[in-house]
DNA sequence: GCTTGTGTTCGAGCGCGCTCGAAGACATAG
DNA sequence: CTATGTCTTCGAGCGCGCTCGAACACAAGC
């Protein structure tokens, strides 16, 4: 579970809407040395997404993306930092519409970030909301997976997860069986 | 913020995989007293999604809904409790395809149940995945919301949210202004 | 009787984010 | 010279989950 300790060690560096450790984001984040040109096959594999979506993105004026002589498509070390930005906030759930939206302040100028730190900090509350959510349904999710029966009725079969301190009267958190 | 309320209590009783407190969840997913029959429009306010939805959902087979003399829907507590938890499964994202087994599971009868929770296993274990998926994109989009400069360069502007340990030479972690 | 309100069925349409395929241009290997 | 491989552009298509509108059926109130 390599993933779980970097995530853990992600979260230990973050209290509720304290400080960031640097050094955690940078574990996480790092670029890594990016190559000055990049092949669209080459830059795919690094985003693990399709030359496909790569041009789709570029059509959707998301990046601009210089070309060699016979025409084909050179990245270099920005357009791929813009495109790990992009590809991160697209797995964030940040619908292509905004993301036009931000793309086009940050290409509109410096006075626009005030209006690109808007867009940020509505989609940071955006992740938070859906993490909320989420951990509810996991709860839910869990108690239906520790409580399952599979019987048709009300009843909850308890298999001793609850607490002692369990006073109500049993009731299905997640019917349909 | 009685949200975040209900939610810090949800998850104060939930430990890494550890047991559940039922009254939490009772709390939480509590369907009150449910009345004997209800109309389309009575489950679609109580369940906030549109007569439309629940009309699809029925056709896609997730439901079985009884008419009344004027061939009007007629939802009885069972149809409902189904309902709340397939509105809850779809938040949480499981897809209608899946559901559709599920379902298709429960019609089957009791001896399905293994089936089913293995249904319910893949899918807490996609929601963990997926949370754990937005809580380092959040961790990301607070590290550049907290490092914003608006510089077009590589450069950060620390804005001394770094840790005194921080001893990596600065780069951006989430590039594209 | 007419209007208003709430429902019905059916099939079509939509917004999103890709995803694909056709037809063609080059560069390199054999 | 040909074959292979990698790229190009363009427009169309797809899977998902709704969402909508048209045309109709009742029931209650005026």
């Amino acid at each position: 579970m390599a993933t779980d300790d970097l995530m853990t060690r992600a979260l230990e560096a973050l209290g509720d809407d304290g400080p960031l450790s640097v050094e955690a984001i940078h574990r996480l984040a790092d670029l890594g040395d990016l190559p000055e040109a990049m092949t669209i096959a080459e830059v795919a594999d690094l985003l693990d997404i399709s030359p496909h979506t790569l041009r789709y993105y570029e059509r959707a004026g998301l990046v601009e993306v210089a070309r060699d002589g016979s025409g084909h498509r050179v990245y270099d070390a920005a357009a791929v930092r813009r495109l790990v930005f992009l590809t991160r906030m697209r797995l964030s759930g940040m619908p292509m519409r905004d993301l036009r939206h931000y793309i086009s302040l940050v290409d509109a100028g410096g006075h626009t970030v005030p209006q690109r730190l808007d867009v940020l900090v509505e989609h940071r509350d955006t992740i938070r909301r859906r993490i909320r959510e989420l951990t509810l349904s996991l709860t839910a999710v869990e108690y239906k997976i520790a409580t399952y029966g599979g019987s048709t009725g009300p009843d909850v079969q308890d298999l001793g997860t609850t607490t002692a301190t369990d006073r109500t009267p049993p009731r299905r958190a997640l019917p349909a069986e």
